[in-house]
Parts: structure tokens; sequence; C-alpha cells
DNA sequence: GGAAGCCTGTAAGATACCTTACAGTTGGCA
DNA sequence: TGCCAACTGTAAGGTATCTTACAGGCTTCC
């Protein structure tokens, strides 16, 4: 079995840039060349050099990532970008209605994460989730901040796997903030991910509530699997101008 | 229980800012100017306030990520300076010992996650870790990566819990890749965090091989609790210059 | 209505960075 | 030794960004 690498060769201090932009996802020239005792032009022809390999991407005073998984959380954030305000609004909408001090369980998605942020600014929440991004939004010295394993499941971080749903059995939460692809006209709430579906429904059972978070962009559409009714939500939250064919609950939740 | 935020009250926009630089990791003005339509100067004002509200860090051209969880990744981030030529050093040579397609665990540390980006640019690992950080450094459609669920320790992204030990325990894997804190005169290895402690050894009896991770800084000192002995090691990954105490072994691992 | 406060856009000078070009150093090789 | 290639540092001029300052539009409130 041969070992090789197929990347090109990289100087050390090439690569040790690239563990910096890696690390820190942002590095400026100047904190470069102090590091490395190098002057800043120096810096400058190895962001190129790597720049030009695909390695990191340059900006103006600095570089930041750009390879494979950067790129793909980058396609990831592009992502974001179609429902952002209203993705935005949902979130936070839906973080002011959770109580200080809650036992959560986090979906996948990113309106979950933008909910993520919100809360993670607040302290004393239990989180239990399956995005290693939502949980990488908390810090663990603020919050008791739980992640389900599994296999990783794609370039949004999310982990799924069977042991989830028995976990999640032995668990209770007082609120579940579930994501979904669609609802249907008759108020079925739906995934194309089917392997994600048993998930939210531990989730939801394992939790006193359970909270839909959704852009109208969902309504009205259909997927592959169905998750619940929407009335099997204690709250569903989208947008203001409830214009949709659905009657929409968006009261605040109580312990 | 009263629903109220810390945090002082953000503007719509700026709020869409936050979501991007945490997305992104990094964003330019320009780009926020073109999205949200505004001036380059009104994006300037929002992340100067921003900025001062400690929410990111300005750079010239744009803003990087400094909150909470983000500054402890820079605390952390910063740390790995302390030893970082020995750690890509050593990274790198652990990882060319790595055949291709091989079935691993990662350990938690700044040189196993040199290493696991190292590794990232290959193809066709089968990965098991309880780091989400270096779960994140691969790509989930070149490798298979499983993340071992637990509590969010510290800003390193380190998981730990029960379950893992007896998840380890029901599969079979090539190679362990373990860090540790210290090595003592009498080649025992030890860690100060001893609630990672049965994680290791764990994985190290899950794994027909196991290969430690350490500089020569921790070579001669001690820890808190004793992972095992020098020699329970198939390997030894370490600098050159190897005018250690203790017998070294290098040999490439082989199926 | 009118003043005050806030947000925004525009403009000019100052600052920081980038590019290009050239020279010094090192190491390999004939 | 002499030559060449690769790497690095320095410097000059161009470009981009930042700062500061001012003006217009909007809302609030008297």
């Amino acid at each position: 079995m041969t070992v090789q690498h197929s990347a090109p060769p990289l100087s050390q201090r090439q690569s040790a840039i690239l563990d910096r932009v890696m690390a820190n996802g942002y590095v400026t020239i100047d904190a470069l060349a102090a590091e490395f005792g190098v002057s800043a032009q120096t810096v400058r022809r190895d962001i190129i050099a790597l720049s030009e390999a695909g390695q990191l991407q340059r900006f103006h005073g600095g570089a930041g990532p750009a390879d494979a998984m950067e790129a793909a959380r980058l396609d990831y954030a592009a992502k974001r970008e179609l429902g952002k305000p209203a993705k935005t609004e949902v979130a936070r909408k839906a973080a002011a209605l959770i109580p200080d001090g809650a036992a959560l369980f986090l979906d996948v998605g990113t309106t979950i994460e933008t909910c993520a942020r919100e809360l993670a600014r607040r302290k004393g929440f239990t989180i239990f989730t399956t995005s290693m991004r939502a949980a990488m939004a908390f810090d663990p010295r603020s919050h008791a901040v739980y992640v389900l394993g599994g296999r990783l499941a794609g370039k949004d971080g999310s982990l799924v796997g069977e042991d989830t749903v028995q976990k999640l059995a032995s668990i209770h939460l007082d609120v579940a903030l579930i994501a979904c692809s669609a609802i249907d006209e008759t108020g079925r709430v739906m995934d194309f991910d089917l392997s994600k579906i048993a998930v939210k429904r531990a989730a939801m059972a394992a939790s006193a509530r359970s909270m839909l978070l959704s852009t109208r962009s969902k309504f009205d559409r259909t997927a592959l699997g169905k998750i619940a009714d929407i009335g099997d939500f204690s709250a569903v939250v989208t947008e203001d101008h409830p214009e949709t064919s659905l009657a929409l609950v968006q009261a605040p939740l109580q312990e």
C-alpha cells in the first residue's frame, strides 16, 4: 500500500501559513511576517503561491481559507443567502421565544444555526444537537453543549447515525427546534433527507414542546418524507405577513 | 422566567453582517456593500460598531470573527504557536506513516489537527474522532468521518462522554493517533485531562496499532494521569534530533 | 412647522497595502 | 573558482482602503 501525497510540495513556512489560515480563518500579512520573522513581501509571495495553488484565498492585507472543505462551507454559506433576511427574522423570533436556561434540541439547518448564534449570546442553556456548526456557536463555558455523534453527512457539519435516536429516547428536553424542507397544503411537515427524519421525530418525542422554524418559502411545497403534522408543533415560527394557507401559532413558551 | 437578551440591540443589517462573518469566517467590505445595496462607508460604520461591541474583528478591507466562541478559538490558535514548527513537523511525519485507506482514530489536540489537515488532502480514510475540529478538516465526500458524540468540553471542539468508550469497544481500527500532555523519565505517557484518558485508552484498545504524536517539549515532564507506557505504542513520532532520554521507534506502518 | 437626532451618501486627504523591479545571499554544480 | 537558480529584502510608484468632514433625507418630538 503506497504512501504518497497528491498535493504539490510546500515549503515549511507555506505549510505553516496554511495551518494558521485553517485555524484562525483569516490572518494578516503583518501577523504572519512577525510570526515567521520574515518580511511582509516574503509572506506575500507565499500567499500568492498558495492562492494560485487554490490552497487559500487572497484578501487585501491577508488571506483566508479557500480549500476543499472551506470551499464547501462557502458554497453552503452562499446557499444561506437565498433566504437570508427571512431566515434571520425567523431565527430571531424563535430565539426570543426560548426561556432562559432551557434544555434544547437543535436540528440541522441554516436557520437553526442562525438561531443558535442568537441563543449563544445568552447564558445557561443546555443544548443537544447533531449539528457541529450549531454546537460550535456556543461557548462551552456559558452553556452545556452535547453533540450527538454520528457520521459526518455533509458540508453543513451534520451528523447522522442510528445511535442518535436511542440516545434521544433516554433524555428529556424542554424544547426541540426543528427545521424542515417543506410544508404541504395539508399541513404535513416534510424533509428531503430521510436519514434525518428519524432524528427529528425522536427529538420531538423527547421534548416537552417542539418549535418549527420555517420561512414562508417552504410553505405549499412537498418533499420526500413526512416528519410530522404541523399541529404536532407547539409553535411554528415564520416571517411576518402570515399570508399563508395555514394558521400559525406564535405563542411564547413557558416552562 | 424572563426572556431577554443581554446583548445590545443590533440593526437588521448588522445582524446579517455578523451572520456572514460567522458563516464565511471573513468577508470584504465590498462584498457586504454589494450584498446589502449600501455604500462601503455604511458597511464600514456597521463594522466599526460591531467591532467596538466586540462582536467581530476589523481588518483592512473587511472583517472577521472575534466573538466569545471565536475568540476562544483564537486563544486556542494562539496556543498552537507555542510549539508551532515542531508540531507541524511531527504532524507531517506522522501523516506520512499512515497508509492510504486506513481506518483511524484521531485524538484531540493541535498536533492531531494539523495531522488531520495533512491527511485530508488525500482520499479514502475512515475517521473516528472526538474532535470536531479534526472532523471538520475532512471533506465528507472524500472520507468517511464518524464523530463520537459527547459533551463539548472546550474551545478546542473536543467531545467527552461515557458512551464514547463503549462505542469504541465495538469497532476495530487500523491506527489510533494519540496525543498526550507529558512523557516522564520512566516512559509513562500522561495527560492532564482525566476525562480524556479513558477515551485514549479505549481508542488504543480498539486499534491494531497506536501512534503517539508528541513534540520533544512533552518529554521528561509529568502530568495528572497515566494513559499508557511508551512501549504500548507501535510508533512514537517526534521531531528530528532525538536527543531525548527515550529510544523512539519510527517505523512505517503496514497493514 | 421646526429643531434635534439618526442614518446614509459623497468627497478629499492620509494611510496602508500591492506591484514591480532590482540587488544581496545562499546553495548546488561543473 | 565561477556560474546559475532559488529565495529573500529593499525601494518606488500605483492602487485601494481608511479617516474625517460635510450635506441630505428621514423620523421623533416639542
